[in-house]
RNA sequence: GCGGGUAUGGCGGAAUUGGCAGACGCGCUAGAUUCAGGUUCUAGUGGGGGCAACUUCGUGGAGGUUCAAGUCCUCUUACCCGCACCA
């Protein structure tokens, strides 16, 4: 039966809204749950299909806890700092203060048109000045305890955008905005020491609820390995070359060093090297590519032998030759390895092409054909000679480099320190002073926040320059310090800065004293559960972890971690199977489906298009086919008569469904949860009829992914308040079992007969009517039987010869 | 190259973790209702064979374990995702 779902929509999005059904209180007896999606970037393209589904698995979960009587937190904001606001305000000219406002009004509009029940008094907006003091308040904090920090690096610039971007902004050699081809160029930046942190972050991991994948992906990123850093000696110098190895037990093995192309040691010893020529032409044509593609050409060594300078084998004291090759790089380790080519295939293929010595330290494979890469017995290693085991030659030789204090073991990580700042105007600014007697000076926290100046062009300056360099007034100041004149810095800070803290404001938006209260952070924190995307697994949610790790290091926060449960949704593809997107022509608008469909059409259908976690494609048929579902269920509340149940087995039936849509939802596997109560609805059309309190207790269940429809079928039955208020249904377990079951019965692992027996019968009397089956006894016939396998409830197997 | 994942009808996907493969939905076929249908209802729908009861094959491929395998083991193929000269 079709339904008015444009006035049923409004109608419930009105009633709650004035009845405020869905704030979180601040203080309450009930039991809490804190529940979290990422918010969205308020683009001016408007909400997509994927937002609906990023948000839909815990709208569901949410509904669910505060019919079980929780006091649910499931708020909503923006992210709205970023490039293409102020992109958009460069070609168009109007401010991107404008162009936020009326972007997030839109997002507004549309996410209350599908009726999620988000606490609409909490929403955070991360460019409003309210907030972003804070923002500014934590980077102070850092700036203070020394985890803020200002180098001279080679930073991928994208010429594009006019903005230096981080590591993990330019993946690929493109930039992650505008995906041009990034270029290198040397440049004072801020950064965050994350790597203070990484051995916590790692830690971490091991006390959160986040699905493997995700660990795994934080744990690479992180890329801790353990091993050795050792000192090698210079020929004709007391100084020293310091490289970092994995493998410090095949230091025999060394016959060649290599350093990265931008090692300082060739600066200082340029008077003792005989061919700087060479060098030079190498290092400048390193200069020249990527860094991308630096590392693709990954197979074919180029390099260059330092003439003049030779390494000194820390043991043994043999000279050891010294060459550049961009296959070492400066950001990792110390730009310096120890070349091991028999036991190494990148030193291997380097030794072959520029034909070093091979020498085998570790007995297992054949050195002449390729690197021996295992576990073996050690030779031509001194007092090593005879061990098999790596731990213990690796402990042996670090005890040794430690006796002979030339080396000690030692830790490095993948992941690099952030890069924090943005030469753009549309983001938070940092609050430094540059005096010229002070050196940098943080602004008083009195004066926070540091506002964003008003501005008519924004464009990026040329060169890379901030566009708030411009501002006059802004930029000259007083030193904070000293009273002498001074300059502000004019970087602002990257888009990640905002989200990394944001789940703490939602606590309490409005505080002026405090990012949040300490009473109510004890309260709420952790987020019980947050889901996002996985494309944020290795950036915002490790932002966002270390944040919240320094501000329980502060005692700011009550919790070391910020999220106990993580989980992740799928794409939802185009009809034709590709990803989403403009050029394809194949994005579906989720308001014309709810123009066309409805809401709790669009929020059923794309619950049921397959597992949560996965991408599936989208289908307009299919989604039909939940509007077909959602009108029976309106017929059928007009057939339910009389109250009670209709009979035992349908009783049984909504048993079972309650148990399997309970459990279902919180392992999100909305779509079986779905199919299930499809399944008990075509039960009650073979049933024939059903009372008045049965169809209640199916649009409870439904109510999470339904909620406008099934407020109207409560009220149309005389439910008592709001539907989205009503008990969750609870089951009884002894009621989930039918008095009968279907059991199948086996011959020798085939089926031949399905007999309906009592559910309570024994093993012999099971046993005993599967042999009594006209069927069985047919297929039996002159044949005797040699086993009997029976699993009640299930299945019997009768093995004959 | 390393790490992780996936593979089931015409399609999206189920399968209580070793126990009747294909739930649920789409699509399709036939019939009914309707002036009409992108409506609604009824029945059917994995492939082959048979009028039928029934029978046989069947979860990317090849082996294996088991009374019993989509599920466990070994090998293999294809695709997807992440990292990528990390010393």
């Amino acid at each position: 039966m079709k339904y008015d779902f444009a006035a049923i929509e409004q109608k419930w999005q009105e009633k709650w809204e004035k009845a405020g059904v869905f704030h979180a209180a601040d203080h309450s007896d009930k039991p809490k749950f804190y529940g979290l999606v990422e918010f969205p970037y308020p683009s001016g393209a408007g909400m997509h299909v994927g937002h609906i589904k990023a948000y839909s698995g815990l709208e569901v979960v949410s509904r669910k806890r505060r019919m079980q009587g929780y006091n649910v937190l499931f708020p909503i904001g923006f992210d709205a700092y970023g490039l293409p606001t102020e992109n958009y305000a460069i070609k168009t000219g109007i401010h991107p203060r404008e162009v936020t406002d009326r972007n997030i009004a839109r997002f507004t509009q549309q996410l209350k048109r599908v009726g999620f029940s988000f606490d609409w008094d909490r929403v955070v907006d991360t460019t409003e000045e309210k907030y972003y003091k804070w923002t500014q308040w934590i980077f102070l904090q850092m700036f203070e305890k020394g985890l803020v920090f200002r180098d001279t690096a080679l930073v991928n610039y994208c010429p594009s955008c006019k903005v230096v971007l981080s590591n993990e902004d330019s993946q690929g050699g493109k930039c992650d905005i505008c995906k041009s081809d990034i270029v290198q160029r040397s440049k004072d930046v801020w950064y965050l020491r994350i790597t203070a942190y990484a051995d916590r972050l790692l830690d971490g991991l091991e006390t959160v609820e986040y699905p493997g994948n995700i660990k795994m992906q934080q744990v690479n990123w992180i890329g801790r390995s353990t091993g050795a850093f050792v000192n090698f000696g210079i020929s004709g110098s007391d100084e020293k070359l310091r490289i970092y190895t994995t493998r410090p037990d095949t230091l025999f093995g060394v016959t060649f060093m290599v350093i990265a192309p931008e090692h300082p040691l060739i600066e200082k010893n340029r008077d003792r090297i005989t061919n700087m020529d060479a060098l030079e032409a190498y290092r400048a044509e390193c200069a020249k590519k990527t860094e991308f593609e630096r590392t693709q050409m990954n197979k074919d060594k180029t390099g260059v032998r330092i003439e003049g300078l030779c390494g000194i084998h820390p043991i043994t004291g043999k000279q050891i030759p010294i060459y550049i090759s961009d296959y070492v790089m400066m950001g990792y380790g110390t730009g310096a390895i120890m070349a091991v080519p028999a036991h190494d295939e990148r030193d291997y293929a380097f030794a072959k092409k520029f034909g070093i010595d091979i020498i085998e330290v570790i007995r297992g494979g054949n050195v002449e054909k390729e690197a021996y890469t295992g576990e073996g017995e050690m030779v031509n290693s001194d007092f090593l000679n005879g061990i098999s085991g790596k731990k213990e030659s690796i402990a042996r030789m670090i005890a040794e480099l430690e006796k002979l204090g030339v080396g000690e073991e030692g830790v490095q990580y993948k992941m690099k320190d952030w890069a924090f700042n943005r030469q753009r105007y549309w983001g938070e600014p940092i609050p430094i002073v540059h005096c010229p007697t002070c050196g940098m000076v943080p602004v008083p926290y009195s004066e926070l926040p540091l506002r964003l100046p008003a501005m008519e062009n924004f464009a990026p300056g040329e060169g890379g320059e901030s566009p708030l360099a411009k501002v006059e007034s802004f930029v000259h100041c007083k030193c904070p310090r000293c009273g002498g004149a001074a300059k502000r810095e004019t970087d602002t800070m990257p888009q990640w800065a905002g989200s990394s803290w944001y789940f703490l404001r939602y606590i309490d938006p409005l505080n002026e004293d405090a990012l949040a209260d300490p009473e109510k952070l004890r309260y709420w924190l952790p987020v019980d559960w947050y889901n996002g995307g996985m494309e944020h697994v290795t950036r915002h949610l490790i932002y966002s972890r270390f944040w919240h790790k320094f501000l329980f290091d502060l005692g700011v926060v009550p919790t070391d971690e910020p999220y106990a449960k993580r989980s992740a949704q799928g794409l939802i593809l185009g009809p034709d199977g590709q990803k989403m997107s403009k050029s394809r022509g194949n994005v579906i608008d989720p308001l014309s489906v709810v123009d066309e469909f409805g809401a709790d059409t669009l929020r059923v259908y794309i619950l049921f298009m397959g597992d949560y976690g996965a991408a599936a494609p989208w289908s307009e048929s299919s989604m039909r086919g939940c509007k077909r579902f959602l009108d029976r269920i309106v017929g059928l509340a007009d057939t339910a008569k009389g109250n009670g149940v209709t009979s035992k087995n349908l009783e049984s039936a909504f048993h079972r469904t309650i148990k399997k849509v309970s459990a279902d939802i919180e392992e999100m596997k909305f779509n079986t949860a779905i199919a299930a109560m499809m399944e008990l609805l075509n039960e009650i059309d073979k049933a024939g009829s059903v009372t008045v309190d049965e169809v209640k207790t199916l649009v409870s269940l439904l109510c999470p992914f339904a909620p406008h429809v099934c407020e109207e079928i409560w009220e149309k039955l005389g439910g008592q308040g709001l539907c989205s208020l009503a008990a969750w249904p609870v089951y009884d377990e002894a009621k989930t079992v039918s008095d009968t079951v279907e059991i199948a019965v086996q011959i020798c692992g085939k089926l031949r007969a399905v007999v309906e027996m009592p559910t309570a019968a024994s093993r012999e009397e099971i046993a005993a009517l599967a042999k009594a089956d006209a069927r069985v006894v047919a297929a039996l016939e002159g044949k005797t039987i040699v086993k009997e396998i029976v699993v009640p409830g299930k299945i019997v197997n009768l093995v004959v010869k």
